[in-house]
DNA sequence: CGCATTCAGTTGTTGCGTCAACCAATGCGG
DNA sequence: CCGCATTGGTTGACGCAACAACTGAATGCG
């Protein structure tokens, strides 16, 4: 059995699992204080603030599911889910009648601007604060270039999502 | 409402969407892959593996469950599954008749061993042939930092897991 | 020695994500 | 126009993870 496996060298290794345990434990940091202060996911998190960001508040299903890198199923159990508590609301697109669009209610608004503070706080204490400005910038790149090979089509880290972790009273004004 | 939160700046915005992308796509990315070509989750991958490893391939529930980031009750699940399959076996521990020591048997071995190289492969492809050296170095250093908020126990990336990219054969033999 | 507490694991329930099937509307080729 | 594939979206069923409750064994304390 001749195996030409290149196995991973020591720093390879150690960077790899390195990795693997922080994205196995930043989703769960996130979705738990998001989670206890909020009520919400942070995939729902997300999913609000991008409608709060869209002109009109507004966005198509598939768009949002595209920005959220969300299946459309997905997307459809947790929009129904987030307007049962009446943060958004959906109705038929006029333009298209397949479409769906989505806008986010003032309930919704209000919900996401007194998450957004606390959100931000869990991001800078379990991950920028332990940051030097260019491991900030290093970190940038390499996310980019693993990211380019993930998600080829770039679909997630489009626009509005850097959007993500701004204030929303401007929206909201 | 004086808003004394200190939001993100741009750079700080940029490097965090993208670390989040990453952290969103990388395990759909390696369990999309082992899940096609063995038949594994990457946990439970992670937890063959971190058996195969143990002297006596051979661990408690409990401590498997610390490596491999797992609360116990999810273990327990995972476990009765794989043992269904024949990957492992349970048996009750002769000093403490509470624990359960967990053994991976020679199919168990066999699956991993073949599983392996696709794995490895898969991880070069997506991450480790986007970056350089010096990222590699970067890469351990920043995850390190962050690790150390995220997991102040440094349970997960405890001694064992490193090996979880090495070849099997070395075990099996 | 007896009882309470803690520890190790399992089991059941609930909630979310994925997959496959489905319906409706569009638009395109004949 | 008329069939038919394609697109946009929803629904239902199934699998896995989190949480809580429970069992049984070990320990500690009077």
């Amino acid at each position: 059995m001749t195996d030409d496996t290149r196995w991973l060298a020591p720093e390879e290794s150690a960077a790899w699992v390195r990795l693997v345990a922080l994205a196995e434990l930043l989703p769960g940091a996130l979705d738990a204080q998001l989670l206890r202060d909020a009520g919400l996911t942070h995939f729902e998190y997300g999913a609000l603030m991008a409608l709060a960001a869209a002109p009109e508040r507004t966005m198509r299903m598939t768009e949002l599911a595209s920005r959220t890198n969300a299946t459309l199923p997905r997307l459809s159990h947790v929009a129904r889910r987030l307007e049962e508590r009446g943060l958004i609301e959906r109705f038929p697109c006029p333009e298209d009648r397949r479409a769906t669009n989505a806008t986010i209610t003032p309930a919704g608004l209000a919900l996401i601007s007194e998450a957004a503070p606390g959100h931000v706080e869990t991001v800078r204490a379990n991950v920028l604060d332990a940051l030097a400005p260019e491991q900030l910038e290093q970190l940038y790149v390499i996310a980019g270039a693993v990211l380019a090979r993930l998600d080829p089509d770039a679909r997630l880290s489009a626009t509005s999502c850097q959007f993500s972790e701004g204030p929303v009273d401007h929206v909201v004004a």
